[in-house]
DNA sequence: GTCCGTGCAAATCGTTTGCACGGGG
DNA sequence: CCCCGTGCAAACGATTTGCACGGAC
């Protein structure tokens, strides 16, 4: 993730938003997740280390992580169920179509530019690349 | 739209799908649309023209044309709501952050390709570029 | 002591499904 | 005349909301 469980604590108290372990125990998971997780997916992980979590509260907890902007939700993908982004560096993504794995392509794309009539009066403000693929496990399956 | 309203009842035809009277009025719709609508929207078009319509049947007609390749689903948006592409040829997309206006970029990019040490071993299918800006209306609002 | 966060249950939104009836082939 | 398509209502999965209670500050 982006920031390590310290720096978001920090943040929390800075915005006058409490510190729960709920939240400490979501905080540390993303921390070590690259995987673009679903809101569900973080819930059962967080279940797995503290049984009394609701619901609710990791997705209010997923939201407010969007809002201040340490979290981002996946465009790219038309899946059921939201997948997060804890990389909160420019990227690009590579999707496995089989499997649904997603990961990172950290680098710029040379060319990936419209010209002045291509942009239909729009003014540009990103651009982002998604390739599809099918990763190594489910070329052997 | 890809196909002619007439292509696509032959294709019905072809593969023992019935033409019924709602089919037709979603047919002709679609052939005129290059807005990526909804299945919601579609059905408030329908229901304009053919008042008794029903909702499933609209999403059971979409599904169908899915199915059959003529119709696919946009991927690079994170909106509530499949939004549907008429447009069968390969192509990117202007996404405008506002209003939501999604408009097409037939060309190809150069260099949108990974180095075999950046697919980590995915066999690539296809990439896809999308363009996020504001559209002439939205900035002057 | 004050709120904010929690956690339940219920609401919501887009979409799918079960099923009886009617119309297209 | 046989089925498939229709259209209602109910089911569904992901997410949000209302609300009372308890805990962080």
């Amino acid at each position: 993730m982006r920031q390590s469980v310290d720096v978001l604590i920090k943040l929390f108290r800075q915005k006058d938003l409490k510190i729960t372990p709920q939240r400490r125990v979501i905080f540390e998971l993303l921390a070590e997740d690259d995987s673009h997780p679903t809101a569900d997916k973080i819930y059962q992980r967080v279940l797995s280390v503290m049984p009394e979590v609701s619901r609710t509260t990791v997705y209010n907890t997923l939201r407010e992580l969007v809002a201040l902007g340490e979290l981002t939700t996946v465009e790219d993908l038309n899946e059921s169920g939201t997948r997060y982004d804890t990389n909160g560096n420019y990227h690009h993504h590579l999707f496995c179509i089989r499997c649904h794995a997603l990961i990172d392509i950290s680098r710029d794309f040379a060319g990936v530019e419209l010209s002045p009539e291509e942009t239909a009066g729009y003014q540009i403000v990103k651009s982002h690349v998604t390739f599809y693929g099918i990763c190594p496990d489910c070329q052997d399956s």
